[in-house]
DNA sequence: CGTATACTTGAATTGAGTCAATAAGTGTGG
DNA sequence: CCACACTTATTGACTCAATTCAAGTATACG
């Protein structure tokens, strides 16, 4: 179907020989874990990671298989997902550079994670990492943070999949993508959609055909406005927001303690 | 509709004046993350905690509270639930003892907590708890693994709600009871289902007439067997698997690393 | 024992899925 | 640079699984 069954292929990334340590340079270590180590304990991370590059749709790793390693990813997109038997596929998450990959501390991991277009990791050995948590509570700690992020996203996305129809599911997906990218580029620059109607689908828990429905929807009531079939604006985000079905926002409602 | 509005009602549980720990004579410490202290660090968890009785449908805390506190839940069943402005009430779980809840480290909680049935639970200032983390390491480690199985339940919770149908859920849902159920009593006895069709509804996405025909079906193919209206004996559980969607097993996939 | 609540069942409706036919991109080689 | 092939996305017509609406029937409770 869907499911390249590709195995990883490794584009040796040039080691540095310069005298800096490579996640010194890292334009992602500040909102990685890794960014709990201080300056002079990040060639503790150096002498443990490995840099590679992966191409579209290779897959870092797959459900079921031995979880060896743990990642962050630095540049690109991936996906990950879960399968039935009979192929139904569910995307659980999208992640983006900084996020990190391979949580579960199980023996298998639990999902597939694969690139979408060129992607850039650094893997680290789980047993060697989780050494250096051991050694530094501040990345436990910060570790920590992340899995509860995740499971407050996680419950998000219940909601999502257990009530909303489909285009508030859309409209939802979409503010999601914005607000991530306002943090990062700031506002004004069309939103660049990395994967394929399917996979939106299939992230959502609909049919491809839905959502291509949804979008057009939204393009009538001029919510959004295409640039190709992977870029759009955003033209009303306050409408959008009033799709997507306003979580209530609980302003500060009455405690009895 | 069904929330009801009541603030958590403490029935004060009589403190212990003998001389043990509180805590080293719960039957659910060593499930649950206390256990990763040992014996002579427990009276650092009694001096923290609270003991709390609540009935059924009493709150421990609303979606958008501050979070102050983190609880364990010690006997009964809670379900956690968010909810979209115009009623639509999603269940992200449902909690049994030594469960950990309030894991969110936000400054206001993402879902609600309320108690089915009567429910006791051990509560513990957020910043008291946090202290002690960073005292003890294998608690902080504990709770990264807590994280890490919600995590993981979570993913499975969405490949349900987003890719099964209705049967496939309700078959899904009754075995991961029967097998928490298995790991705590054995097996043998009924499996009890402490919570309404409604929950069970808003925790698979469903509305209650569609559990209750599922149920019917599953019932009508001698799979289960219905003892009252909340109790039920599993009388072919290889079919319910079967059913349930078995997500692929994966043995021993080969793994190129 | 009656009343409220929870659950089940049936009939009609509908939102999203399926199947099928374009249309719009994307990439390749001549 | 264009023509062709191929993949990805959109649109339309029809179907169906689950919801909605509407009775009924258990079950629990004061």
């Amino acid at each position: 179907m869907n499911a390249p069954l590709r195995r990883e292929i490794i584009a040796p990334v040039p080691r540095r020989t310069t005298g800096a340590s490579p996640c010194a340079a890292c334009t992602v270590r500040e909102q990685s874990i890794c960014g709990a180590l201080e300056a002079r304990d990040l060639d503790r991370l150096d002498a443990i990671v490995h840099h590679k590059a992966l191409a579209n749709g290779v897959a870092l790793f797959f459900e079921g298989d031995r979880s060896e390693n743990l990642y962050i990813l630095t540049a690109g997109c991936v996906r990950v997902w879960k399968m039935l038997a009979d192929g139904r596929r569910q995307i659980t998450g999208f992640l983006y550079p900084s996020d990190f990959l391979g949580l579960a501390l199980r023996e298998r991991y639990a999902y597939t994670a694969e690139a979408i277009g060129d992607v850039k990791v650094c893997r680290y050995p789980k047993a060697k990492l989780e050494a250096l948590l051991d050694e530094f509570p501040a990345m436990e700690r910060r570790l920590l943070a992340v899995a509860s992020n995740e499971l407050a996203a996680a419950q998000d996305q219940m909601l999502l999949l257990g009530r909303k129809t489909a285009v508030e599911r859309v409209a939802t997906f979409l503010l999601i993508l914005l607000r991530r990218m306002k943090l990062k580029n700031g506002l004004g620059a069309p939103l660049h959609l990395p994967m394929t109607r399917t996979d939106i689908g299939d992230y959502l828990g609909l049919t491809i055909e839905t959502v291509s429905r949804s979008l057009t929807r939204l393009k009538r009531d001029a919510i959004i406005r295409f640039v190709g079939t992977s870029d759009l604006n955003i033209v009303d985000e306050a409408k959008l927001a009033k799709i997507a079905g306003a979580e209530e926002d609980w302003a500060m409602p009455t405690t009895v303690s």
